[in-house]
DNA sequence: TAGATTGTTAATCGATTAACAATC
DNA sequence: TAGATTGTTAATCGATTAACAATC
């Protein structure tokens, strides 16, 4: 099941989707072989990264024609695990929990949204594409029908943990918080912050702060 | 108009925003003080860090007692450059688009959505909260209008690199790529990846890969 | 005063880059 | 063959943690 046995560090699982993404759109343009150079000059790194980052992996490029793209592609697929199909929830059904549930490149990766949950009585039974919006005490049903495995955390930052609580609970293994707020879990289930809001104030300091 | 003089290491600016919302929710409760030990522990990591990443600002702690919450909130506020409101538009009125041009997280924290945009000519005048979807070629007029320095990326893979070059083109400064793509813009723009895909990619790795 | 907590230096750890032999 | 490009080792760089004197 596992593509290697040694962990990937995480500064080259960070990178990964972005090689994934390149790597698919040379696929579609039917391109055969890509070489490191040409891989980090397209994603802003050093040749010397991108072949240390597939050192961790059971793939070898060949000399002078670079690495296969298919070949490539798959072994980052069956790496990121997405050669299956997850089941996700999302919580949260304000503008931007609706838009991740109708988001249309999430199932195209991979994800699907099996569930949007709100604890707001006006909003529930509300249309959100082809599912509608459940109260909070069905979550853990929900969870259990669909062997859902992640939980997309679209809710205010003062809710955000006891939301977390309650889909870690259900069994989730995996969180995505929009929220800026820390997110505490056991270390059974992986948090990621989805950083949007965090992003937005980097960037301001960095457009501030340069000349 | 700058909090210090030396550069703050980027691995510290990104820190620098749940810092932030966690004081700022302490400030709220009129909470005084605050140590390295307790930011450490509400936001996972080492009081170290903690003390280790506020030696690159202008502000002192007291012995004993921590770091006075509101002092320590003003220096994160003008470090971050959001004690003045920055002006936004979106770039893609899809679901996500119109999301994030909704969403009420962004003014609340000094970002406000002045115009959102589609090429697609069937979007065009929708209602979007107080704005409505304006065409690409009406972008430069508004950015030069309002003043504009960050743009929004919210459209689809394929399209994203020529929206960020119209967006750069019309004097932005920073973008926020909603894409999965890598964008590369001149070193004087600063761009932040949002990696909501990303993450879910992320986070499918970490799942299949523990225990 | 005694003890808690800061600020800072030094040590460790991890990530990136450089360099180059191996190879196609 | 000659030259381009990989895979890998070693060097550098940066980030985190440990430790402790200074201080309130």
């Amino acid at each position: 099941m596992h593509a290697s046995k040694k962990a990937i560090p995480p500064s080259v699982v960070k990178r990964l989707p972005k090689y994934l993404a390149y790597v698919q759109a040379l696929c579609l343009e039917k391109v055969e072989w890509v070489s490191s150079n040409e891989l980090a000059e397209q994603l802003g790194l050093t040749s010397s990264t991108v072949r240390q980052d597939f050192s961790y992996f059971d793939f070898s490029g060949i000399s002078k024609r670079g690495y296969e793209t298919i070949g490539l592609q798959n072994m980052l697929i069956n790496i990121l695990g997405v050669d299956t199909a997850w089941q996700v929830v999302v919580v949260g059904a304000g503008n931007l929990g609706r838009a991740l549930a109708l988001h249309e490149e999430f199932p195209r990766r991979g994800f699907n949204i099996v569930g949007i949950f709100d604890k707001d009585p006006t909003k529930l039974g509300m249309k959100v594409g082809a599912l509608d919006v459940k109260p909070m005490r069905e979550l853990p049903t929900v969870i259990g029908r669909h062997k859902v495995n992640m939980g997309i955390v679209a809710v205010p930052a003062v809710a955000a943990q006891s939301v977390a609580d309650l889909l870690i609970v259900a069994g989730v293994k995996g969180l995505l918080n929009m929220a800026l707020t820390h997110i505490v879990a056991p270390d059974t289930v992986s948090v990621i912050d989805s950083r949007i809001v965090a992003s937005l104030l980097e960037l301001s300091h960095s457009v501030s702060f340069s000349r």
